[in-house]
DNA sequence: ACCGGTACCGATACCGGTATCGAGATCAGT
DNA sequence: ACTGATCTCGATACCGGTATCGGTACCGGT
């Protein structure tokens, strides 16, 4: 057990001085070789551990980037946080994840604590802040990053597509295909919202609106998916096509489908949103909007790097990442 | 842009010393009720942000604990990191997630960079870590829980089920159904291969083993399920069963077999391994293993906070969390 | 009036690193 | 040999909080 070890210890084991095994530890310059190898030598030897904390204390800044999503249990921010990850692997900054369960307290509180810790950057989720959140994201002057949706304003910079021309483009391909008695099942969130009235907008063009919907609050699953679309394909006769507010709702449609021996996509048609890769194992079953996840996040933690090297020296950027549409 | 507020303007704001402030906005004692209401308003006044680094290191412990997990794009992990937040909601601790990538040497360097910033404890996956990491883990004296294996000596406590009677369990329940030509699928990692090993014992045990097997490297996915799946069963004739090792991988060949028409589970018999949400839409298609992972994570950070609440005054515990066997 | 106890407050000394700066040694060029 | 530049090193002063401890004010009891 090697307690509490300091770098005073690893300078007295190596017979230098404080600051030279400081130096030697981060191969900063004014060190000579000699040195540098004895100071390793010794801090191996007694078995030190930096104090991350002393030393990011001493320099005012962290090598730390504050990511927040809503959720965990939603494949897709693994995906991001996935991509983030990527992005960060080897350039020193190391990404720290928070969770809000899509509550707009808790996000708040998150952040607070995310910034006591006074990390070099921030990526968060939406666009749609509060207001004691957004002061908050003023008071700062560190980048930020708001990913997976570009309707609206971001505070700085901002990677994702337009959640809102997602559900109207996909409208657009449904009825082009020449569905009409088309139902909605949807999660109550923000993100889904603006893609419903988009998707709705679209058919409002056309004269249409949804023949009926479904909508819930809390997590989106599977199950939801399956007992939603069971009670509105039971109620709503002859409904030709149902857009899902995600593919997992969807994915839960084809289960029963697939069991009642209902026949996809020709009596009915499956959109669903994200693009899973998991609906490669049933092709053609289920429509979607491929959107790039790991890419969204990989783009987000790259602004924030290059934000960071160019040292606030450079104008907010917005990323458009667009969705794929994929046809069943 | 009100920056770098530290304590000392708060203490000027609200006219009193740095340590009346400091005080006040912790709630600790010896402040008076007034000094409690000014400190705070002024706190707010002036929009400051308390500097957690600076706290940390002035008493010598962090509110961190450590979480690493091998993958984000495995659901399983992000809901066991889901079960963690949770049981770590309102505790005063929080966590900070690593991601390994199945990687030894990238789990070392976590874990190190991790102990640098001084956590308070220590969650991570598997028991079967390298010796360089083991020592690491040793030479430190904060409480440490292994999850989602109990094959071998925790380096602490351990929450999890035994993987190979895992394998095992299920073998013996296939076998008991009349199953007899089986094939395997999985990945080659480190607990896939304990459930392999020890579902391949039950089947020795009857004077079989595999009838054909493939593994692969990487990260599993539905499509890879399909891929391996279809090989399978187009080289390999009459198979009666196939056993991946998860459920991703026996969903993929499940979409393969709905095209075909093959008949299940009938013909064949699927058998994956965690219990997804997901298998309920297709009820009775994907015989599996249903694993706790919200639960496994829960109670592995419960170990931590009660182990951190007496103050290491307590053994090492040991925590099974059996999977439950669902037949298709 | 005196005393001990309690409540509250602030000066001071750290925590364990790093930035800074000045000093000594070494070296090249004249 | 002298000058200036370069390299290497260590003493010192912080970073922004918190623990500690001594001091003051006030209280009730005798």
């Amino acid at each position: 057990m090697n307690k509490n070890k300091t770098l005073k210890d690893v300078a007295a084991a190596a017979g230098v001085s404080k600051m030279t095994a400081s130096r030697a530890l981060r191969r900063d310059k004014d060190v000579s070789e000699a040195n540098i190898e004895k100071v390793r030598q010794a801090a191996r030897d007694i078995g030190y551990i930096g104090n991350h904390l002393a030393a990011s204390f001493a320099n005012k800044r962290t090598d730390l980037i504050g990511v927040v999503v809503p959720a965990m249990t939603n494949v897709v921010f693994p995906q991001v946080l996935s991509g983030v990850s990527e992005a960060l692997a080897g350039s020193g900054f190391q990404p720290v994840f928070g969770v809000t369960d899509y509550d707009d307290e808790k996000e708040y509180e998150i952040l607070r604590n995310m910034l006591s810790w006074r990390p070099a950057g921030l990526i968060l989720t939406g666009l749609d802040q509060p207001a004691n959140t957004l002061k908050l994201l003023e008071n700062t002057d560190i980048p930020i990053v708001q990913m997976m949706d570009s309707d609206g304003s971001p505070v700085d910079n901002c990677v994702g597509f337009s959640q809102t021309l997602a559900g109207r483009d996909m409208a657009m391909a449904i009825l082009s295909s020449g569905r009409k008695r088309i139902g909605y099942i949807g999660k109550k969130d923000t993100r889904a919202a603006k893609r419903r009235s988009g998707f709705l907008s679209a058919l409002a063009d056309h004269g249409i609106g949804y023949h009926a919907e479904r909508l819930f609050d809390g997590p989106s699953s599977v199950e939801m998916g399956r007992r939603l679309a069971e009670d509105l394909i039971t109620t709503e006769r002859n409904l030709d096509c149902i857009y899902f507010s995600n593919d997992d709702l969807a994915l839960g449609c084809l289960g029963f489908c697939l069991e009642r021996g209902i026949d996809l996509p020709q009596t009915l048609t499956l959109v669903g949103f994200n693009g899973l890769e998991l609906l490669n194992a049933f092709p053609g079953k289920i429509a979607t909007s491929r959107t790039s996840r790991q890419e969204i996040g990989r783009t987000a933690a790259e602004i924030v790097l290059s934000s960071l090297e160019l040292r606030g020296q450079t104008d907010p950027k917005t990323v458009i990442i667009q969705p794929e549409i994929c046809l069943a």
